[in-house]
DNA sequence: CGTCCCTGTTGAAGATCCTTGACATCATCA
DNA sequence: TGATGATGTCAAGGATCTTCAACAGGGACG
């Protein structure tokens, strides 16, 4: 009913540690019992009990339930392959854009002078972040405005209001990733960044 | 003691869906008290009723529970800044280093000739995808192997075995990106990536 | 062999979650 | 005004989760 194998995930979580269900209990702050029944889907634990014992390995909820099925997908992309998604001024090319349920969205990016991710502050959920390749960029986030050189870097909360401009005169490279990935197939596609 | 607003949260995904509690309980194939608790933090929720409740919505028990506080952390990261993680042969430069709850790792890596993770494929839980920036490097994912330039990129499953390798005789300088984040400041960090 | 310590499993009792069936409140409408 | 239907809340009891305590099995060691 589940449609999640809730105890296999914690066990195998729990097993890669190298810990017993007494030793993860203690540290969870339940009993070995609770470990055993839930490791054999006996139980479905209350949030609460699941987090105390995630707390412990450590793994995030979020995490606990992300991704499932290894999947058969592309691994390799030539440059030629990527993605473009660019719209005529800025430039981006996506890695992995067929994947049905990524988890991120990795880019390389391209922004010529004067690119502008535009006035009206971007604001969506996930984290992001990137490195600097080459070029300088203008990035403002929550008010906070920097200039960024080559090697320099960047990472913060999507939900931060935030703007891409390049100043210069010369073209930016920038190699960024979305976590969850903004961008998708078809669709809903948030816009960037 | 939950660290996490489960009634705050379940609540505004079902204003934001314009829904009555009794409309998404019978959609969800629960009470209408069930969800009144839940929305007060009165109880804790099963997994499996959570899961029932989050289908109807839909919402998937990831995204229920991905991001929380809006963090004040650092935004902005010198080249000079950026934690060092080199081994002496391989250095990577981890944007973030010391965020507590980041949800990817972003590296810059440098590969020098004869650079190798080793004999033994890295198998891990996570995503991983990078660019090439420059040189050349030989990537193993699951048996195939391939050798990418600059501008080209991959993308796999990390669950895959994986072995990175520069036989060429120059540097090769890769941006990646993993998730979750497999390297953390202190304590267990796995072995790259 | 027995003892010791570890592992994971399992009844029965206790704690918590979930449902039933009320109740109070508010808006609409004759 | 009173009737109706919608909303969210709450007590009591049944259902489920969690603990306590016992148990069986597997090494290690003498």
């Amino acid at each position: 009913m589940s449609g999640f194998d809730v105890g296999g995930r914690l066990k195998q979580l729990r097993m890669q540690r190298d810990l017993s269900q007494r030793e993860l209990a203690k540290r969870a702050g339940v009993t070995n019992s609770t470990i055993s029944l839930i490791e054999q889907n006996s139980v479905s634990p209350s949030v609460s009990s699941l987090k105390k014992i995630l707390d412990a390995l450590p793994v995030t909820i979020s995490e606990f339930f992300a991704g499932e099925e290894v999947s058969r997908e592309q691994v390799f992309y030539r440059a030629s392959e990527l993605t473009e998604i660019g719209d005529g001024v800025l430039s981006w090319r996506l890695i992995g854009a067929r994947r049905p349920n990524r988890r991120m969205s990795i880019l390389h990016e391209r922004y010529p002078p004067g690119a502008d991710t535009g006035e009206d502050m971007l604001e969506h959920d996930g984290e992001e972040g990137g490195v600097i390749i080459s070029g300088t960029i203008e990035l403002t986030v929550n008010g906070e405005v920097q200039l960024l050189t080559a090697g320099d870097a960047y990472y913060f909360d999507s939900r931060l209001p935030h703007r891409f401009r390049n100043v210069s005169d010369s073209e930016c490279i920038i190699v960024s990733a979305n976590n969850p990935p903004s961008f998708s197939d078809g669709g809903d596609a948030q816009h960037h960044a």
